[in-house]
DNA sequence: CACTGCTATCTAAACGATTAGATGCGATGA
DNA sequence: TCATCGCATCTAATCGTTTAGATAGCAGTG
């Protein structure tokens, strides 16, 4: 008894069943630039009702120029700071009553730039990028194309882009200070392997933090926890460990703390460990870590804000030090 | 001395400096419906390129009454498991040159019926549902309108639907074999709090699995680790603790592993643990998890074939045993 | 040479919504 | 009573593609 869905209902049905034109139903639909009579809007919305009429976003795009669309590039959505970001990207524009078509850019420059030119073929009203290096050409495209990007966890440093990031110095700064309120003179950083992204900007601030002390040592290693893993196990054989010690991510430091165990190293006893990162895991690790918790939610609403509006010129997100166990705190 | 780039190139830029209409355009463009002339088809190609023309694929889409777009509904992307998946479904859709918009339902049915609206407003060609429960009434919704839908990680089991799942059973079976050659007798299952979804099915996969022995004890709790730290803490305080336990996903095994550490009980010695859920995060704890990996890419790549091709009666998807060492085997 | 049959191309009507301009009508004021 | 004003509404152009139907040119055939 049911009426044959597989047609769709457009403004045209509505139109005909409330015994209008398509343009008083479509100012009707979204209060429209002209005023209707309240008798007729009443008609309207019934009639759309009954037929249960879903406006067609395509066409409506199409006609009006915008999409109500916005592009977000991410690096990796199977790590869990960037499945983080995306989500809070996602629900920001939500709430904007906007919808967020996403792609996986996995580390390549010519996979973001791809990527990219796809979402602008679908007339994206904006662009979110959250990608881990490069990829700085991005800007160009989209400027070309008239349409705002934002970079969210790091982006090109020429200021001509907009970024949002954490305040790194001051976490940074922060973390130190702790663990020298425990009483550490030498401070260590775990950064990547190669200087690039974020992360070059974490350990800058740490040696802005650590000034002054030759002892302060600088490791370096991948971002995976294997790699993390390894190199501790590694330190320890060699008795090279230092006692407290600053990690750029929390998969390092999750590898750190698995790489102390299986070498017997105690943490926090033998060796303090402060993460820069602050993802949810870390509070469920053995021991659990001190971090300084990304304001990832902050990041993306700041974001998205950025992407409608004129250039606050995003100052840094405070990243607050969340005090756990493996600093050498003992709350429980 | 660019071109102002703020027009965009249409199809009748080209045709104009090819010279001819925009139908020959529209057929070099895609290999239209109508053969071109060698020579005209070198022409438009050239025009194109030179005016770096990109078609719109709104205007596109609002002919074709194809958007080339499929929906992705995720329960929330800040969990790894659903992040992977999610990566995975982009990827096997990316390959097929359609884009992918995602929303993050966190659980709420409502919510999930909501982007299902949204995105069929959007006049998505299809929809992929990865949510942890409940949501069932969206079938209805997409074949009202004609939009193919397939549930990945669980699905309504109503038989209507399309789902794409893990072969459970298989993976408990073998996951029990393997306990029971490591001469456990009595092998535990931590389920959620709730008898729903996916978990469900493995609890059932676990009871048909340890049939006959009625010590198999099962333990409940909720997914997170803090739920597991604190229930295996309060077991180990109660001297209450199976010897070889099975849990349903990584983060309650996590959790396990982080409450027993704390317990000072030792794993794989005192409990030996197996996951049924085999994240990459799971090859860095202490010690490493032995799971059965869930095969993300293979379901990924089922559910997006399904959604264009007919009924493949989807048969479950094989999920391979990983040893690594919580299960009491030593290598390394 | 008239006619048929191809091929290569052009013309123009969709797709479904938005919105500027035209229109009709009742009330108001001179 | 007529011109005027405003309001509510209608008409139709428009966004950029796709594609069915019309058309033009040319070769082959009787």
């Amino acid at each position: 008894m049911t009426k044959r869905a597989d047609k769709p209902i457009t403004l045209a049905d509505v139109a005909r069943r409330a015994g209008t034109s398509t343009a008083v139903v479509s100012y009707v639909i979204n209060n429209g630039p002209r005023p209707v009579a309240a008798a007729t809007r009443e008609r309207v919305l019934a009639a759309a009702a009954e037929l249960g009429y879903r406006p067609n976003r395509i066409a409506r795009a199409l006609r009006s120029r915008t999409t109500g669309v916005v592009g977000l590039v991410l690096a990796d959505a199977s790590n869990p700071y960037f499945g983080a970001l995306a989500r809070h990207v996602e629900q920001a524009l939500e709430r904007r009553d906007r919808l967020t078509l996403i792609g996986n850019a996995g580390y390549s420059a010519d996979r973001q730039r791809d990527l990219v030119d796809r979402f602008l073929a679908a007339q994206v009203d904006g662009l979110v990028i959250v990608s881990a290096e490069g990829g700085d050409d991005v800007t160009d495209r989209a400027e070309a194309a008239g349409v705002p990007a934002v970079y969210v966890h790091h982006g090109p440093s020429d200021g001509r882009a907009r970024v949002v990031a954490a305040d790194n110095h001051d976490a940074v700064r922060e973390a130190v200070a702790h663990l020298r309120g425990h009483g550490h003179r030498h401070i260590a950083f775990l950064g990547g392997a190669h200087d690039a992204g974020p992360v070059a900007a974490r350990r800058t601030a740490w040696e802005a933090a650590v000034a002054g002390d030759p002892w302060a040592a600088l490791l370096r290693c991948d971002y995976s926890r294997a790699a993390a893993d390894s190199l501790t196990r590694r330190l320890a054989a060699d008795d090279a460990l230092p006692r407290a010690l600053i990690t750029a991510t929390d998969e390092q430091a999750i590898g750190v703390l698995s790489g102390a165990w299986a070498s017997g190293v105690a943490v926090p006893g033998r060796l303090a460990v402060i993460s820069l990162d602050g993802t949810p895991e870390s509070a469920h690790t053995a021991p659990a870590l001190t971090v300084t918790r990304q304001p990832l939610e902050a990041m993306a609403e700041q974001a998205v804000e950025l992407l409608s509006g004129r250039d606050s010129g995003a100052p840094g997100v405070h990243a607050p030090l969340v005090i756990r166990r493996s600093c050498g705190c003992d709350e429980d």
